[in-house]
DNA sequence: AATATCTCTTAACATTTGTTATCGAAGTAT
DNA sequence: ATACTTCGATAACAAATGTTAAGAGATATT
């Protein structure tokens, strides 16, 4: 339990400047859970109720399209948030699914606890504007990418930005992620496989 | 002048709540420039000096791959805003320039005024936090369209989301927004048109 | 242990999308 | 006005990606 309030404690602190009584209104308010893989934690058409922190583990942000297939949207890693924004702040049913990927310890942050850190931290709401702005930077590169590069273009830059992670999930997550399908996904590995041989 | 300045306080008053005297001290720090067609007002490789509010025309913000072609990655409609995030926020060189594409009038905010709104403003850090978190929404539908949607699909919604846009917009742009040639593009609107006649 | 389910690979084939080239129309500059 | 670009439509062809199906391993379930 500490050690993971700890870690937020950290996160938070390397965003803004905040003093210990404060940390000591807000820790409480807290709530650290652990779930086992595969467990959905947040279901498309309810309101995502909490904005979760990521202590260890990972966690997969998806949606279904129109066919019924799952399009993994997002991976969030340790020391990493993830919600779906817009659900989560305006309270509007959401259309994404989260589930547990890699056991997860996860800290749940409510809207309510939002709400107290833009209220009541002296830099509350300077937190909540850099967080949004990361957020943005990440996904800007995100889509990006999407829009710059080949598929197997895409795939290598995943291996390496994720390179541990590459093998620790499904393959076919990792192909909607990439926008494109399993079989193709396995196309592309064969063939960055041979051409490493020659 | 006066109407301009009029239709951004209008803007930031829809965000946060704001005194006259704040608007006083901040109005001033805005100065409002007009563009012709196809000026370009911000190059790649340079820092993003401003954040740009457009008070009238369109702009469009696109980077150039590495076969030399334009990606058009957005167009900032009339009452929005327009900047390179991340190149603004942290003083870095841009990947992405900034075009008019119709004669704009806007209003060029520095990072200076930036700075001044979060340090003086009662809601200076709250509005800096809604305005991220309302690109969030933007971008994340954006990303999520590309996703879920065939071209032809992302063809029609952009013609939905912006019926008046479509025709004043060189095609090919668009074809480069929706992730397609403009060959295709003149492709997939002759079969929209065929369909439509049988 | 046996069975069922899921996951990845591979192949053959279908479809979509990109590429190149040509033409005419419209806009721009001289 | 005249020439020069740019733009969009179209066609023929090429390449990339999707689809379907089959099989082999792995994992989970009974």
């Amino acid at each position: 339990m500490v050690n993971e309030m700890d870690k937020i404690k950290q996160f938070i602190a390397s965003y803004i400047e905040i003093s210990e009584e404060e940390l000591e209104g807000l820790l409480p308010k807290f709530s650290i859970r652990k779930y086992n893989k595969k467990a959905i934690i947040h279901f498309y058409g309810e309101i995502c109720k909490y904005l979760y922190f990521v202590d260890k583990g990972i966690l997969r942000v998806f949606f279904i399209d129109e066919h019924g297939d799952e399009k993994t949207f997002h991976f969030a890693l340790k020391n990493t948030i993830a919600t779906d924004y817009e659900s989560f702040l305006k309270q509007i049913p959401s259309n994404y699914t989260i589930q547990v990927i890699e056991e997860a310890t996860l800290i749940q942050i409510s809207l309510e606890t939002v709400q107290y850190i833009y209220r009541n931290l002296r830099h509350g709401e300077k937190l909540g504007r850099l967080l949004a702005e990361e957020y943005i930077f990440i996904f800007t590169k995100k889509t990006n990418a999407i829009y710059t590069k080949t598929p197997m273009q895409r795939y290598q830059s995943f291996k390496k930005l994720f390179p541990d992670v590459f093998h620790q999930i499904p393959q076919h997550y990792i192909a909607s992620y990439l926008h494109i399908t399993p079989v193709h996904l396995s196309r592309l590995i064969s063939q960055t496989n041979k051409s490493k041989k020659s």
